[in-house]
DNA sequence: CGTCTATTTGAATGTACTCAAAAGCGGTGG
DNA sequence: CCACCGCTTTTGAGTACATTCAAATAGACG
């Protein structure tokens, strides 16, 4: 049993104790330790992947060898590229742990599987998908609209203690900003 | 029956005559003149709609009350706020006609019971969802790594045809810049 | 035609980037 | 334990991209 799992569930779904203990048993455990990759550019993400434990990033480069961070997940997430899980096409993204990391996964087969079993489980990530979907749209409106500045002080609330866990580079990646610009920010909010 | 809308959705799903009789019988038609609102910032998104004819933008104002355009539909495509649709949930959008236009609708409960007849309808619509978070998550990458020309380039490629149709203004604010500069980035293409 | 709105142009400004170099920091091996 | 290495962060100076504000021009519609 995985009771952080449960516990994301939860929030979307009610499962019997009986549905608990089959979604649990789906699932495997799986360690990943710092700089591996769950994903590269050309291979299919095959796997609905939870994290556990440690943090992740989804991420490309561009043709100057730039980083664009798509995402960055922690504990009680889900990472990894959705459409390319979703269609089981190849994605265009690294998924890469930047920390040591536990995650739970199972097989995009065996939760069509799943879905017989438990049908709750088709709602739940129906959800999820809305929830991504939306977050994307927010952030799509969010650099029409608003500074570099504006735009990691609301980082810095929507994902509390984030900043202090993973590189200033990564984060500017992310704000779609360069770090140097980041590390101004950060100086001119201390207030010099 | 909506030729139309036949078409489109065997982009994604085959429906037998039966099945294509039921669905045309589903949705009604709606005419609505240009500047006229099918959404509100406040209200619901009830009704699934299929652009036949016109052109649509869904749009927000920010404080200082500028517009943020994340959506312009023309013909073929379907309009509206998918978040609010999906969860019945109030939007913070104006989904507006910036032409006069006919459009196909089908309310969230009767598309409910559509799905219980011809189920591969589900499917259609999860691949839309699908579609339309694929979009947001391009654009928040060409966000991160172009330029406005750049941005505005790939708008001309991707969406042929709709800039002699829509407004500069709308256009620059679906591509997150002022007006002025796209004029400038205009003439600037032109060669002077 | 006149009015209203959309587009263009100019000048000044601000926001964020580039490049280069220095400083900080953590780990590793002598 | 300290010196050194590699990587991240900071700082500085110059520049590019995009915005602001104001005014002029062009187009559309009644």
């Amino acid at each position: 049993m995985y009771p952080n799992l449960l516990e994301s569930l939860s929030k979307h779904i009610a499962l019997t104790p009986e549905e608990q203990e089959l979604v649990c048993a789906a699932f495997k455990l799986r360690s990943v330790v710092k700089k591996e990759c769950l994903l590269r550019p050309g291979q299919v993400f095959h796997h609905a992947t939870f994290v556990r434990k440690g943090c992740f990033t989804m991420h490309t480069f561009d043709k100057n060898g730039k980083a664009s961070v798509v995402q960055i997940a922690v504990e009680g997430w889900w990472v990894g590229d959705i459409y390319s899980f979703l269609t089981q096409k190849p994605s265009e993204y690294f998924v890469e742990a930047i920390e040591s990391a536990e995650v739970l996964q199972i097989h995009h087969e065996k939760l069509e599987e799943l879905y017989t079993r438990v049908p709750k489980m088709e709602r739940y990530f129906r959800i999820l998908v809305q929830n991504a979907y939306i977050t994307f749209q927010n952030r799509v409106v969010s650099s029409m609209r608003q500074t570099a500045q504006e735009r990691y002080m609301e980082f810095q609330q929507t994902r509390p203690g984030l900043e202090q866990r993973i590189p200033l580079y990564t984060i500017a990646s992310y704000l779609g900003i360069r770090p140097e610009f980041l590390s101004r920010i950060r100086k001119r909010m201390a207030g010099r």
